[in-house]
DNA sequence: TTTTTTTGGTTGCATTTGCAACTAAAAAAT
DNA sequence: ATTTTTTAGTTGCAAATGCAACCAAAAAAA
């Protein structure tokens, strides 16, 4: 067995893909923070699908953020305490939580709108669409044949 | 602006890779688990780059699993309670200490590779070369944008 | 109808991380 | 030759994460 085949693609794949989560999110916080906003990754990326879907469950958000129930339960506390975001109890279902948003809510997020565009340019650099597209159907092929 | 144009890629594509990245260590844990053998994924990717260097730096584990450098010092003390490897202070540089297998060392690294393989297969599915390329390549573009 | 199971969400705890401060040694500057 | 700066590695502490146990409400089974 020579000294560098089999070992490259496993360890790299995986090297790779953390350095490249974190350089992201680090790129990301940075943007906000120069632009005196206050908001992290974690947050951000459960704000959206908020403002998107109008009032998630709390379970509708992990499993579009594809994080489990007590960082959800978590990111809204924090969410809540910055009054981002408020807590509702389904009228039918008691056990469901709907997260709403607040106007402060929404006006953080059309603010950081235009800075998560600008950080996305950032880690797009000259990569081209096609490969973009690529890069995430591989993704999600993954994600699909481990849990499978 | 239309409610799911603009943020549908970054926010995807941060969500997908941690999920990515979640999902294949916790099938090696458990792959390794299964197995009878005891190390975790951290350990495994510092383990292989000092099978492969023979004796590197701290630093240079660093460099090369992008990780910082309390964090390879913590996996190696990890590493070190196991009797795994040992570190020794560079002749000539006492700053510097290198990291070495000792006997029961190589020996996990020889038994986990198969089960690094196996993970390996699992992941890829039915990805194909060409696709696996472009990913890797993107990710390292990524990369690369976001540290120049 | 009462009991059991499942589901949505929360809490607590042990582990991991990320950062900044720190030590010791080497290199560079004075 | 002495001081300053840089480099390699460690430590400590605060925050984040993962897991399992937990509660309360709803659905299913008895």
């Amino acid at each position: 067995m020579s000294k560098d085949a089999s070992l490259k693609f496993h360890m790299n794949l995986g090297m790779l893909i953390r350095s490249a989560h974190n350089s992201m999110t680090e790129r990301f916080v940075q943007n906000v923070f120069n632009s005196g906003l206050d908001i992290s990754m974690d947050q951000w990326m459960v704000l959206g699908p908020i403002w998107q879907l109008e009032s998630p469950s709390q379970k509708d958000l992990g499993e579009i953020c594809l994080r489990d129930k007590p960082t959800i339960t978590r990111i809204i506390d924090s969410l809540e305490d910055k009054s981002l975001v408020v807590r509702v109890s389904d009228q039918i279902d008691h056990r469901i939580k709907r997260v709403v948003l607040t106007k402060a809510g929404k006006q953080l997020f059309y603010d950081v709108l235009p800075i998560m565009e600008k950080t996305r340019e950032e880690v797009r650099g000259e990569i081209s669409e096609q490969e973009i597209e690529i890069f995430k159907n591989v993704l999600s092929k993954i994600i699909k044949n481990l849990n499978s």
